[in-house]
DNA sequence: TTATAATATAGACCATTATCTATGTAAGCG
DNA sequence: CGCTTACATAGATAATGGTCTATATTATAA
């Protein structure tokens, strides 16, 4: 599988703000100004967590009027829970597999072990 | 919900290499040496990476010899994935509700949208 | 004991980023 | 028009974080 997005949706999300304005999206949409309202930083501030939360694809923006409106993308939802689902799977698609590297079959001692239990 | 540890579990994730090596342990255990196998970076440097990846609930390590053994843990694939479902559920646990904000039951213009709607 | 192999720690360096103030833009209203 | 409101952009600053080299620690082997 390719990271790339997920890595960013991740990046995007790894801030307690940002994840903050995800969870009151998640509500359903709001505009620049309400989101304000929830939190201590400056105006500029929120305009640019917006910036990065569009530039990952997990919200988008529609302008009226004055009022920019936040909504989370529904494609956001499936990809990122379909990421995690993916590279928390021992399904077999990990790197270490799909590579056919020498490591993982037989390592230098026989002491890496390849098994279903992740405890 | 205290995304306290969610956002800990974000941060170590939101790096491509981290995440190769969550990737590499969703396989089963691997000890340091062989991870470092799959990297152009030094070993102080994956030193690190482990350190983030234990600080965050992610992994946990076991000596034994002169290896370091690192297994992903069972407990963070399941509050991972239960800490998304929370996060993107429209169940009513999110900030906004669970505060009874005023900016979410009526806006200034009535134009804030409480909806199942996420698109 | 001496040497070697696996890993950790310390400290420095550089890129990224979260934040701010100041200012610009665009839309609505008198 | 002038004023206000909502938001974006520019640029500066301070903190965070990923990486390195150098060195320390620990365990095994000769």
């Amino acid at each position: 599988m390719d990271y790339q997005n997920y890595v960013q949706m991740l990046k995007a999300m790894a801030d307690p703000n940002r994840l903050k304005i995800i969870d009151l999206l998640s509500c359903g949409s709001l505009c620049a100004c309400d989101i304000l309202t929830h939190f201590d930083f400056s105006q500029p501030t929120l305009s640019h967590h917006m910036k990065v939360l569009q530039s990952a694809g997990i919200v988008t923006a529609r302008k009226e009027g004055k009022w920019q409106h936040y909504t989370l993308r529904a494609e956001f939802i499936d990809q990122f829970k379909q990421g995690t689902d993916q590279l928390l799977a021992d399904d077999g698609s990990c790197i270490c597999r799909s590579d056919n590297c020498a490591d993982c079959q037989a390592s230098h001692s026989g002491k890496v072990v390849i098994s279903n239990e992740k405890s």
